[in-house]
RNA sequence: GGGCGUAUAGCUCAGUGGUAGAGCACUAUGUUGACAUCGUAGGGGUCGCAAGUUCAAUCCUUGCUACGCCCACCA
């Protein structure tokens, strides 16, 4: 036997990195497997900018179990990896760089700027890959991707490109959630909403032309929380059936401030019990009054907008902002708004109330509505099939109650807002030439200049979206080239500096359009939504790099990526088996990834879909830098190993509970692995080494029988909890059968033999089984503790191949019954021998005569068979088969038998008395019970038969144990 | 307002229609050439409250209480 020798204790920073270096650069992660069935988990890509925390941790711990899991089960196992460009959280580290530097983004041009992310990609980006492979991922590096690969921008703009020709991608004009720190848009998920304290401010609104209220008023008073958008009012809403404001429909209300006449509108938004029942509508800067307005009749175009995209006051377009207001900040001018109204005795009263108020997640400012023109995806149409799929099974979501939660959010979906006012992500692959519309008095069609190529008015613009520049222009030459007659004013062509147009449309061979492609970028979940697929290589069928498509696509940028380029990949692991995500990802991910996996594969991305749960700290709380109670994981690995981490987060995920942090809990796991590795030296050190075989070794001894039982046994609780993805139980499984059997009696029931005490006759027998089990260990503990396992598999002797790709348990025996019995016979007498002895103060090692008088014929059997454990375990002399001699004496059951240990001078006899009575008591409550319930009919009639038949032979057991008992005490006189 | 989850030993959590388990902590102790990051023994719970279903409820149903999370336009 070769190997090397264990320390005495289990170092894991000494093996961690070795071990994991092995692995990657003999391509042990994904192994070649051509015939073997196929297993593929998709990583969640973490951001770009990241590092590794706590929830990273979890998420990944619980990915590598499957895979290794699956990996030892012989599948052809793949784990994709790569990282996220993550458009805004990566955008703003760059720029915090900058502004530490007393520079800013705008200094630059985009493509400097996007030049600068790059630069701080190559030097940064590599911080969370490597820490994952601290944690010991075994993904698949040699196809790591990141989601601004070339192959990936293909996707994305493929993507975009079909669900615009399928009309499920369109560009809008409606409010959207601005965020004026960063200036761009963001998506309903992206906004949080948190309770603020704030004031209810209620205005009297002056009534035009004289027109009284039913009361007698001269004015309406409305109420709102947003004083400052009076200044874009469009009108005042009632409620039709409320009787104080009836008379007043129709009828006009003249502005403070602005003097702006606006009309009293009747709207069910009004609502008569709150407030004074009547509303200021601003349309522009707020989503109910936007639906207010376009009820009234009011066109998106024509609602006026009082802000620029820093949410600071600009004139309207009609012009009726008082001018030392123009520029105020929101805030600022909500201030002065309401001294204003003050001064002007409009101000009828402020009350104190929480408002509910929108934050952006990313840049943390309060979000402001703003109408613009966005990208939105038809997500209503896209969410159909996978609710279907989710339906029928076709997805199964782990734990099932978060079922009802995807279908409540898929079924309320709204339009997804994609396009980010961002210069980092994937560009939007459309580009714009002017509009042509109809003179309507001509009969002609004219190009529309004014408004082009200024600000984001969708109808003043032709969109071509297209997947090249190149293509967009042969679809807007294609477009162009059908009108006949091209007029215009060439002052105003001038003027908006586009003769250029001109020029073009009146060539002969029609060449070199200029177009100005759209300024923004996608969301970042927009190409993460392609991740299962796009990572394999998807679509095969598009033409090669290079095409030109934009900025980023700089091959020096992109990440060595071998793709298969006949498909294959894709076919074999599309669909991939399972997703494990944190629940907190379940819309912005998951969903999405569904919906676009479903449009685009026709296939769900995965069968199955695990959702954890948040690591939260010790205390219960939300980890966050703010509050300061954030766990570094990898300190965890410094302190403990990643494999201690790693089962600390197996054993504590139970669905659908979040993980609390427990240090104390880590530690255990980290001492769980040193009595392992003290075991494996144990059996080193008695000439135990690695196993020849997979199946089990031939046993005939009770104890060997019964260890490769307890090994089948926990193979098959392993085995269902994998199944089920019970990751808590299938750790607890292998601890316990590691701690509680191998170590705890096995190693000890063995010791003799191994000494010689017994004979040898079971020397080769016990060694073979010994190393046999062992290596069932390392194999089935491997999945949760790589390194450790791997090193002992190693240390242990010559092995063919590494733990990592080795074969996962198959006994190929059954438990064996008898000496199933056997062992715990002698478990139970070791046992009961060391209480009695611990009650009854008699020293531990003191070694003790026993008489066992008519012993069954089976316990004498095994006692004859295990002389050497009872004499070293229960350190017993050889237990005579007759009568005791007179005297003071303990009793000790096991099975059916009660084996008297004579201790003349030494027991005290009450003590003695006093232990049997007291397991007498419970003995006799126990039967008294089941006595009880057996002599209810009702229960022998109508409970299970096996309920019955069990409460019987319990109640046998105990009144046999109360027999015992009292005839044990009988003696004691 | 809607939805979901959780309440079990001092702490963190499993669990089952037949009166409860783990780890840590605690108490006592240290004998056998793997291991003190250990061994041995032990104490500790009317399983949130109430009602119902059942022969039997910690487990199923309903209500209540407490805590947490998600979604939602109440100005």
């Amino acid at each position: 036997m070769t190997g090397t020798t264990l320390d005495k204790t289990f170092d894991p920073a000494a093996i961690e990195a070795k071990w994991y270096d092995h692995w990657e650069t003999q391509g042990l992660f994904r192994p070649a497997r051509p015939d073997a069935q196929p297993f593929t988990i998709v990583n969640p890509p973490p951001n770009v900018t990241g590092s590794l925390h706590i929830g990273h941790a979890l998420d990944n711990t619980l990915q590598d179990i499957v895979i290794r899991y699956e990996r030892l089960r012989g599948k052809d196992a793949l784990w994709v990896v790569g990282t996220d460009h993550a458009g805004i959280a990566t955008q703003m580290v760059v720029e915090r760089q900058l502004e530490a530097k007393q520079d800013k983004r705008t200094n630059y041009t985009r493509e400097q700027f996007i030049d600068k992310v790059w630069e701080w990609k190559a030097e940064s980006g590599g911080t969370i890959t490597r820490q994952l492979r601290r944690l010991g991922c075994s993904m698949d590096w040699s196809r790591e991707q990141f989601t601004m690969d070339p192959h990936f921008t293909r996707a994305v703009v493929k993507v975009f490109v079909d669900l615009y020709n399928q009309g499920l991608i369109y560009r809008d004009k409606r409010l959207v959630n601005w965020d004026p720190k960063l200036k761009t848009a963001i998506s309903d998920l992206e906004v949080e909403t948190r309770e603020i304290k704030g004031h209810f401010w209620h205005f009297r609104y002056p009534l035009a032309d004289g027109v009284k209220l039913d009361n007698g008023a001269d004015h309406i008073v409305v109420a709102t929380t947003r004083p400052e958008t009076m200044l874009a009012d469009m009108a005042v809403a009632v409620n039709g059936d409320d009787p104080r404001y009836k008379s007043v429909i129709g009828k006009q209300v003249k502005l403070p401030l602005t003097g702006r006449l606006v009309p009293i509108i009747a709207d069910e938004h009004a609502d008569p019990e709150l407030g004074s029942g009547a509303v200021k509508i601003t349309p522009g800067h707020d989503f109910n009054d936007f639906e207010v307005g376009k009820r009234a009749g009011i066109k998106p175009a024509e609602m006026l907008n009082m802000f620029d995209a820093e949410a600071k006051v600009v004139q309207t377009a009609d012009g009726l902002i008082p001018v030392d207001l123009a520029g105020l900040d929101r805030f600022d001018a909500r201030k002065r708004v309401v001294e204003l109204l003050e001064s002007e005795g409009l101000l009828e009263r402020v009350e104190d109330r929480v408002i509910q108020t929108p934050y952006g997640d990313r840049g943390g400012a309060v979000i402001e509505p703003w109408l613009t023109d966005q990208w939105y995806v038809d997500a209503r149409t896209l969410a159909q099939p996978p609710m279907q799929a989710v339906r029928d099974g076709r997805i199964e979501i782990v734990p099932k109650t978060w079922e009802k939660t995807f279908f409540n959010w898929m079924e309320n979906i709204q339009p997804w807002c994609v396009s980010r006012q961002l210069w980092w992500g994937h560009r939007i692959p459309a580009w714009y030439g002017p509009a042509m519309k109809m003179n309507e008095e001509l009969g002609e069609l004219r190009p529309v200049y004014i408004a082009w190529p200024h600000g984001f008015s969708a109808d003043s613009k032709t969109i071509f979206v297209a997947n090249t520049f190149e293509e967009a222009q042969q679809k807007a030459n294609n477009f162009y080239s059908q009108f006949q007659y091209f007029g215009g004013n060439p002052k105003i062509v001038e003027k908006i500096d586009h003769i250029s147009f001109m020029e073009w449309f009146h060539s002969e061979n029609k060449e070199g359009l200029a177009l100005t492609r759209d300024e923004d970028v996608l969301d970042t979940w927009f190409s993460s939504a392609l991740w299962p697929f796009a990572t394999l290589g998807w679509p095969q069928d598009s033409a090669p790099p290079p095409f030109g498509l934009s900025e980023v696509e700089n091959p020096a940028h992109g990440v060595s990526t071998s793709l298969d380029t006949n498909g294959e990949l894709l076919k074999r692991h599309y669909p991939n088996d399972l997703l494990i995500s944190g629940f907190d990802i379940l819309f912005f991910w998951d969903a999405r990834m569904a919906m676009q996996g479903m449009h685009f594969m026709g296939e769900v991305p995965w069968k199955r879909l695990y959702l954890h749960g948040l690591v939260r700290a010790a205390d219960g709380q939300k980890m966050s830098k703010s509050k300061g109670n954030v766990v570094d994981p990898l300190g965890l690995i410094d302190k403990y190993g990643a494999d201690a981490l790693r089962f600390f987060m197996a054993a504590m995920e139970s669905q659908g509970r979040d993980v609390k942090m427990d240090e104390k809990r880590v530690e255990g796991y980290r001492n769980f692995a040193t009595k392992l590795w003290n075991a494996a030296r144990f059996c080193q050190t008695n000439g135990i080494g690695a196993s020849q075989s997979v199946a089990a070794p031939a046993a005939t001894s009770a104890v060997n029988q019964w260890i490769i039982g307890e090994v089948a046994e926990t193979l098959a609780e392993l085995d269902k909890a994998m199944a089920e993805l019970r990751f808590d139980a299938a750790a607890n499984a292998i601890y316990h059968f590691v701690w509680d059997r191998f170590c705890d009696w096995y190693i000890e029931l063995i010791k003799p033999v191994l000494s010689g005490a017994e004979g040898g006759s079971f020397d080769d027998e016990t060694r073979a089984v010994a190393g046999w089990v062992l290596d069932q260990i390392l194999v089935m503990l491997h999945p949760f503790m790589p390194f450790i396992t791997e090193e002992l598999w190693s240390a242990m002797g010559d092995r063919p191949h590494e733990l990592i790709v080795a074969q996962w348990p198959a006994p190929g025996v059954a438990v064996n019954r008898e000496a199933k019995r056997e062992v715990e016979w002698l478990i139970a007498l070791i046992g009961n021998l060391r209480t009695a002895k611990a009650e009854l103060g008699i020293a531990p090692g003191a070694r003790l005569a026993a008489w066992l008088p008519d012993p069954s014929p089976a316990t004498r059997a095994i006692i004859e068979r295990n002389t050497g454990a009872i004499d070293r375990l229960a350190r017993l002399d050889a237990i005579r088969f007759a009568p005791a001699p007179a005297g003071a004496a303990m009793q000790i059951g096991a099975g059916d038998a009660n084996i008297v240990v004579p201790l003349e001078g030494v027991i005290d006899i009450a003590a003695e008395k006093a232990r049997l009575e007291k397991a007498l008591a419970v003995s006799q409550k126990e039967a008294k019970s089941l006595e009880g319930r057996l002599n209810n009919p009702a229960f022998v009639e109508k409970a299970r038969p096996e309920a019955v038949d069990k409460a019987r032979a319990d109640f046998a057991a105990h009144a046999a144990e109360a027999e015992r008992l009292t005839a044990a005490l009988a003696r004691l006189g």
